[in-house]
RNA sequence: GGUUUCCUAGCUCAAUGGUAGAGCAGUUGACUCUUAAUCAAUUGGUUCAGGGUUCGAGUCCCUGGGGAACCA
């Protein structure tokens, strides 16, 4: 790698611990100035001079300059770390100060200088680390370069042995230093960090630096998405990847993004669901697969959506909707358990006793999740006769189911379908209030017309909506796998929906499915619910936001 | 798409229609175990953009841009 080349110029200050670079080439990089010379370049501004000290962005520069100026680039350099900060801090030995030399890297986060001796911290993946600079270990001109030249945002590494504290803090003394990138630009305030949530989504490098919530709550979600994986795979699943571009948005009912192919001159859309590509590797005799990808919705942005999100699918041969109940509810309780790891204090003070628990707080209602007891099963149908208080609900005409849906203080378009009616209450009464995980059977047919019709009652459906903290988290069926069935289901779908039918998929299906339950989780959802974040937003790096214009 | 609301220093926020301020950060200095370090001094503004009302607009009105909440 030719940009570790000047790193040898600062090979000297660090000994034995930077190991970039041949034998030759150090020897050639030893004769480097360095930043010895730095010193003898008072920093002295004429007259002629303007005045740049509030300008941040043009004293850094300036920094940087002088830094060149004296032979050393800080874009040129590298530094071979031996631990991340928190691995760092493990190592130290109680009452074994300065035994344990180390090499860590990170950004400058916090700048304390206090005469000769300064305190600063660095932060890196696994957090902070503090280090402490003194002048009589450093030496007049490295300490003055220390001072002088380094600022807040900019990233070192550093070398030498940990030690306590008098306050009881495992910090490195520092032997020796090398600026490997310089920030050019300032880091938002320290206490506050930064607030706005245009510049924490537009730079979320910024709000990821500074804001130890989102910092977190960003690494909790890459955390549950490997742990997923490793359920899976654990369970014999095999991951497999499906296409994004596909002449036919199937597996859902949602507004497709439309793009085209050049050379093929042909339209296609972006995928809104994972689900008919991994059925038909059910077809090809992969009985366990799943895939965590990237779905697109050309609809509204809010709280709940952004236009691209990510899901979960999972299907697995010769199960069906109650084999994946069992299989949710082990994923879920998994997570919660090995990955967000809550726990729950009883008592006060020295007798206080910390204990692992499976409940999460739910931002929107307060209320605690118990993810530990038993979850609730209960059939659409009940849930909406108990709601509108009507037995005969589902026998009733249009008619009533209208007036019925208006008592209930709801909006009733009366274009809307027998189905709709009833789904809005469910959507706007029942779903929101359902906190506690609930696993709601046997949705009307009309709803999925991919799933198995249920034996005994043929308009309803062999599925679940789990719904936790009052989200849809992940819907399962008992997979059609009649193509017959399927196609009429998919034709009488399209003439109400607009769709167009996957004919491919069917064909697929007569070459036999076996039979199979098949899952989906929404990961940013379940991120919401897992990390207790308040927006879809939160839990994912890069919303999508409206281009500024200019 | 509709309603409401916000946009002021690098960041977090102030400012009855009447001279745009503070904290942090920056700059200069003091300080060799600090924890939002401290102390002294000091720099920094096209108040999102463009119009309008007014003797006078960060503030009121209109248009546009961007964000947020609620609704669809």
């Amino acid at each position: 790698m030719g940009a570790s080349r000047n790193f040898g110029a600062w090979r000297h200050l660090c000994v034995g611990v930077f190991a970039f670079g041949s034998r030759t080439w150090r020897r050639r990089l030893s004769v480097c100035p360095g930043l010895r010379r730095l010193t003898r370049w008072p920093v002295s501004m004429s007259d002629s001079v303007p005045d740049i000290s509030h300008d941040q962005h043009a004293v850094r520069r300036q920094k940087l300059a002088e830094l060149r100026a004296a032979g050393f680039d800080p874009f040129r350099a590298n530094v071979a770390t031996t631990h991340f900060s928190q691995d760092a801090k493990a190592l130290h030995v109680d009452g074994q100060d300065y035994a344990t030399p180390v090499t860590v890297a990170g950004r400058l986060v916090t700048f304390r200088v206090q005469g000769g001796s300064s305190f600063v911290k660095i932060q890196d993946q696994q957090g902070q680390i503090q280090l402490y600079f003194r002048k009589d270990v450093l030496g007049e001109e490295r300490y003055t370069v220390f001072k002088k030249q380094l600022d807040l945002g900019d990233i070192i590494g550093v070398t030498g042995p940990l030690f306590k504290t008098k306050t009881g803090e495992i910090t490195v003394r520092v032997d020796a230093f090398t600026l490997v990138s310089k920030a050019l630009r300032p880091l938002p305030e320290k206490w506050h960090g930064l607030s706005d949530a245009e510049q924490v989504y537009r730079q979320r490098y910024l709000d990821l630096i500074v804001n130890q919530e989102s910092r977190h709550r960003l690494m909790t979600r890459a955390r549950i998405v490997s742990a997923v994986r490793r359920f899976l795979e654990d369970r014999q699943f095999l991951e497999v990847e499906t296409p994004v571009l596909q002449s036919v948005a199937g597996g859902a009912a949602a507004r497709p993004f439309q793009t085209h192919h050049n050379a093929l001159n042909t339209d296609f859309v972006l995928r809104i669901s994972l689900e008919l590509y991994l059925k038909r590797m059910l077809v090809a005799g992969y009985d366990r697969v799943f895939e965590i990808g990237r779905n697109f919705r050309n609809e509204g942005i809010s709280r709940r959506h952004n236009p691209e999100f990510t899901m979960l699918e999972v299907y697995q041969a010769y199960s069906d909707y109650r084999g994946m109940m069992t299989l949710v509810q082990d994923l879920l309780r998994h997570l919660v358990r090995d990955v967000v790891k809550p726990t729950e204090t009883e008592g006060e003070g020295e007798s206080a006793i910390t204990r692992p628990s499976m409940r999460i707080k739910h931002a929107a209602s307060g209320e605690w999740i118990d993810f530990g007891a038993e979850w609730r099963e209960v059939k659409y149908k009940d849930l909406i006769i108990e709601k509108t208080g009507d037995p005969q609900w589902f026998s009733r005409s249009k008619e009533e189911k209208i007036a019925g849906v208006q008592k209930l203080g709801l909006f009733a378009d009366a274009k809307w379908e027998d189905f709709e009616l009833t789904n809005e209450i469910f959507g706007k009464l029942i779903e929101p209030n359902l906190i506690q995980p609930t696993f709601v059977t046997h949705l009307p047919k009309e709803l999925c017309p991919l799933a198995k019709i249920t034996a005994d009652d043929s308009s309803t459906i062999d599925v679940f909506e789990l719904i936790i903290g009052g989200m849809e988290i992940a819907p399962a069926y008992s997979e059609q796998n009649d193509p017959d069935v399927q196609r009429a289901m998919f034709e009488a779908q399209a003439g109400e929906e607009q769709q167009k039918v996957d004919h491919d998929f069917l064909l697929a299906l007569e070459h036999g499915m076996p039979p199979a339950g098949g899952m989906g989780i929404g990961i940013d959802r379940l991120a919401i619910l897992l990390t207790g974040a308040e927006s879809i937003r939160d839990v994912i790096l890069f919303p999508q936001l409206r281009n500024t214009a200019g």
